[in-house]
DNA sequence: CTCGAATTTGGAAGTTACTATCAAAATATA
DNA sequence: TATATTTTGATAGTAACTTCCAAATTCGAG
């Protein structure tokens, strides 16, 4: 962690970042305090020592600071690494599970866990947060998977298997908050990846 | 459709569904002339003869008007209905062949077809459809496949179907606006249902 | 170090979705 | 017809977001 590559940014940058922190982590502080629609951004932008439409330059609506964050790029980089005859689907798989590995641990997961069960807790943030996994990750998983395959973007069933993934991670989000993250969430990833890859036997048990 | 049951009802239920329709037809007649966004709650009211106060009175939010629909509780029945040791999952497949056969046909396709363009174009509509689909047909599919398979609600794998089908069908919906609806939506829940039974056997293909 | 260009910030005013309240109107019931 | 219940409309208010302009800050060149 020592000389991270934010140190070599020019100032302007590193203080837009920092702004953008502060901003994330008070807003953070005051919805778990008194909850999110009791938190006003004003009262956020005060206590971030900003002004409301600075608050509204950085985040273009109060969800995002909750719904937002810097997953995508890093998975697209890591998967762009692996090795270029590995089965792409096993390739996606062992993907999550290293970024898993790296990106939500210490911190990071406590940080993790306690959006998702503000997400979850919040109509407005459910929703938000789908359609920002939609416009990022999806987007991302169908340009990967289908330059790998060798197929056209438009192809039906990357496209099934896209959908359904993602429908799969907010399940296991939602699965891992509910439990207070007690779970192993690469566990859990790791059942989920099963059943879609070898199908679903759900059968019936005995009641 | 000479005598349907809507006839039966006292006159202020059949008031409040007419006013309901007018509401629904007015603002999507609007939407699709001058825009979503471009189009104010007021504007609707007045083209429906209705106060504003009373617009919300039959649609908490201005996205409802265009996100809802009474399938669920349709489905449901259908399911129910269905023979008691059939496969729960093939009984699933084939109430959904049934219900879009019945449901999704005439006026009724077009309307659909018009809807799902709709939300697909607007961000606060997809995000909004996603968290009515995710609150409605989600709790209902894991009550009815839990329920069918002798498993509790929270089984982990009963969680992930459903939510790997609330994202395949999210995606289907999609894919037939995209195409204009020029593909038959059973053909593609059929596709949807093979490859989440049977696994994604995704493999290269010559580029 | 200093000056001028570019960018970031703050402030003010406006739009609109949504809420709360309460009196008036319409409908049901007796 | 008279009374109770439900539905409606009008009014006033909150807060999220947008737009626009002037002030402050940071950057690069001489």
């Amino acid at each position: 962690m020592s000389t991270s590559s934010l140190d070599r940014l020019p100032l302007r940058e590193r203080k837009k970042l920092k702004t953008r922190r502060a901003i994330q982590e008070h807003a953070l502080r005051l919805f778990a305090a008194h909850g999110y629609d009791a938190t006003t951004v004003e009262q956020i932008a005060e206590a971030a020592e900003i002004s409301p439409s600075t608050f509204f330059r950085y985040f273009p609506t109060k969800e995002d600071v909750v719904v937002t964050d810097e997953y995508d790029p890093l998975m697209e980089a890591m998967y762009r690494e692996r090795a270029a005859d590995e089965d792409p689907v096993e390739g996606l798989r062992e993907m999550f599970q290293t970024a898993l590995g790296e990106m939500i641990v210490g911190p990071d997961r406590d940080r993790l866990l306690a959006r998702v069960k503000l997400i979850q807790s919040v109509p407005a943030l459910r929703a938000r947060a789908w359609d920002i996994q939609q416009q990022g990750s999806h987007g991302i998983l169908i340009e990967l998977l289908s330059e790998r395959l060798g197929r056209d973007r438009n192809d039906f069933q990357v496209q099934l298997f896209v959908g359904a993934l993602i429908g799969m991670i907010s399940t296991i989000s939602y699965y891992w908050a509910d439990g207070d993250g007690a779970e192993d969430l690469g566990e859990l990833f790791r059942r989920g990846f099963d059943l879609l890859q070898a199908g679903f036997p759900l059968a019936a048990q005995e009641g």
